[in-house]
DNA sequence: CTAGGGTTAG
């Protein structure tokens, strides 16, 4: 065998690129030059065998006559990459009754494993034999510490960790930004953001990553739109992923033109997700055709779609209600191959189930080659009502409680299908289960942002200091509408209450109280946006268009999956959602 | 006494 520097090759290697046989055969060459020697291969080696298989990495580690730490370092590095990285933290409580104690390096890969396995418990654990050994002032650590905390739920544990670093660099506060947006407190997320630049630190690529996800979640456009400036103006444009959550937060704050603009004028190669991105953008609001359009255009640029591409134009047509383009791309995925999982049989059987073509979407639930989820039986359940399909809509009632879910929209669901067909004893039947099992109700909300301002409105609420302001404006507002033959469309309202009450629960759903506030707060003529975290409301839907056309106003309401852009009467949605 | 640590999109 001709000369080779082993050394310099192994450096090179990395986890994917070397197959267990690969390493078998490095092991063996190794083991004739002298594995008892220490020499950065051995290392190498022990890292590459314990992130393809943990029972070589012991064996080869137990070879060694008296590992050091860092022949256990690698070893406690490698499992934390591994498919059980569980293994590495296992591996390091053995390691700390070993001879050789544990150092900084091994808590960090540790942690690391920790953050991949979602493993809170044994991350504390590791937290406090940190503590022990006296590594808590580590801040490199401490950010590990921090990351690990957010990735696993904990972000009052992740802030606490950030507030007691007495050293802090550009990562510290990228780690905490990022697990804030990624926990679902982006308006934390934010004012960290904000605070980190008074403080007088300069974003990079990471950190303006998690702002504007924060942003994409709030539909917070001007601080979008203030970070977009900042990233031109620092060039950081030049990252993919960057561009990418731009394209993402314009489309989520409302504005899929200026997404579409930035993924037209990249100064960087798109990559799968930059297309993603933007199908999804289009599918969200509703443009189902040219979601398709740029679904093909991407192949036609040689990317390969994967299976998000094909979620993200099955959500397109699902949106538009193509349902013949969606159903024949659903059945186009295998010869592509792409496997389709839940979730594209979730978005078939809502397409098929909005079209009423029940039969079919119940016969693909019953033949799919995995165990649908609870969404998918929702999903169902909801085309079983807006068909009126009772018998369907009690078993797949059945199903959806024998999930577990305990959710008010459920039970909503199936009462408004008896409602709908007159059958009150089973109304009041699910009203009872209802009382007696407790039912989760998730609160719904609205806000919308006025002067750069985030004004927050529930059902009913009276808490906006011009709450009489705007419930007297939604008294016009009803008065105008009426002569425009809008009637109160009350089968929304599930109690069993008179007309009148049941008009008034509906008058003042919290998207109705933050479109009202907007038509008073707001410059005539010009545009008005609302956010709510839940589905709109069918009536809200119906009183919104009357009100773009009467107030000409156009009022562009994100909701919990999609964009309704209401203009001169009509909606984006062709009231199809 | 080798080299090895933290933050990153759909």
């Amino acid at each position: 065998m001709a000369f080779v520097d082993v050394d310099t090759l192994l450096q090179k290697c990395t986890f994917q690129s070397l197959s267990l046989l690969h390493i078998k055969q490095l092991h063996a060459h190794l083991t004739t030059t002298g594995l008892s020697r220490f020499c950065p291969s051995r290392s190498k080696l022990l890292e590459l065998c314990a992130a393809a298989a943990a029972s070589y990495a012991d064996a080869v580690l137990r070879r060694i006559p008296s590992p050091d730490t860092n022949d256990w370092n690698a070893v406690v590095r490698g499992l934390a990459h591994s498919r059980q990285p569980s293994a590495s933290v296992t591996c390091f409580r053995v390691m700390s009754r070993a001879p050789h104690k544990p150092d900084a390096l091994t808590c960090s890969f540790a942690l690391k494993a920790c953050a991949r396995a979602l493993a809170w418990s044994e991350a504390t654990q590791i937290h406090s034999q940190l503590i022990r050994y006296g590594f808590e002032a580590d801040f490199l650590l401490q950010t590990t510490l921090l990351d690990v905390y957010a990735k696993s739920g904990d972000l009052d544990n992740a802030q606490q960790v950030f507030d007691e670093m007495h050293q802090r660099d550009i990562a510290s506060w990228n780690a905490l930004i990022a697990g804030l947006a990624q926990g679902s407190r982006p308006n934390e997320a934010l004012e960290l953001f904000k605070r980190m630049k008074l403080e007088g630190w300069k974003p990079n690529e990471v950190t303006v990553l998690g702002a504007l996800s924060a942003c994409s979640q709030l539909g917070a456009a001007r601080d979008g739109e203030k970070i977009w400036v900042y990233i031109r103006g620092e060039k950081l444009d030049l990252n993919v992923q960057v561009c990418n959550v731009v394209i993402d937060m314009y489309a989520k704050c409302g504005f899929v033109d200026k997404a579409y603009w930035v993924f037209e004028n990249m100064s960087c190669c798109k990559s799968i997700v930059t297309w993603n991105t933007m199908i999804m953008a289009l599918a969200m609001h509703g443009d189902g055709y040219r979601a398709i359009e740029l679904f093909e255009q991407m192949g036609q640029a040689g990317v390969c779609p994967d299976d998000v591409s094909y979620l993200a134009a099955l959500c397109g047509c699902n949106h538009a209600g193509l349902v013949e383009d969606g159903f024949r791309l659903f059945n186009s995925m295998e010869g592509c191959g792409v496997r389709a999982n839940v979730k594209h049989y979730g978005s078939v059987v809502d397409l098929l189930g909005r079209a009423g073509r029940l039969e079919e979407a119940f016969g693909i639930v019953n033949s799919m080659p995995m165990v649908p989820d609870v969404v998918l039986w929702q999903t169902l359940l909801g085309a079983c009502k807006t068909h009126g399909n009772v018998d369907l809509a009690e078993q797949v009632s059945r199903k959806v409680v024998e999930m577990g879910s305990n959710t008010c929209g459920d039970f909503i669901l199936l009462s408004n299908v008896y409602a709908a067909n007159q059958r009150w004893d089973d109304v009041g039947r699910v009203r009872e289960a209802m009382k007696n099992r407790d039912v989760k109700k998730i609160p719904g909300f609205s806000y919308t942002e006025v002067g750069g301002v985030i004004h927050t409105f529930v059902n009913g609420d009276q808490n906006h200091s011009s709450w009489r302001d705007i419930y007297r404006k939604l008294e016009e507002v009803r008065f105008r509408i009426e002569s425009y033959g809008y009637v109160p469309e009350t089968n929304y309202v599930l109690h069993d209450i008179g007309q009148e009450e049941k008009e008034n629960a509906l008058s003042y759903h919290s998207e109705k109280l933050a479109l009202a506030f907007g038509l008073i707060s707001t410059r005539e003529g010009s545009p008005i946006q609302v956010i709510k975290n839940l589905r709109i409301c069918g009536d809200c839907h119906a009183v919104i268009k009357l009100v773009s056309k009467i107030y000409g106003r156009e009022i562009i309401v994100r909701d919990r999956a999609r964009f309704h852009r209401f203009k001169e009467g009509l909606c984006s949605c062709r009231d199809y959602w």
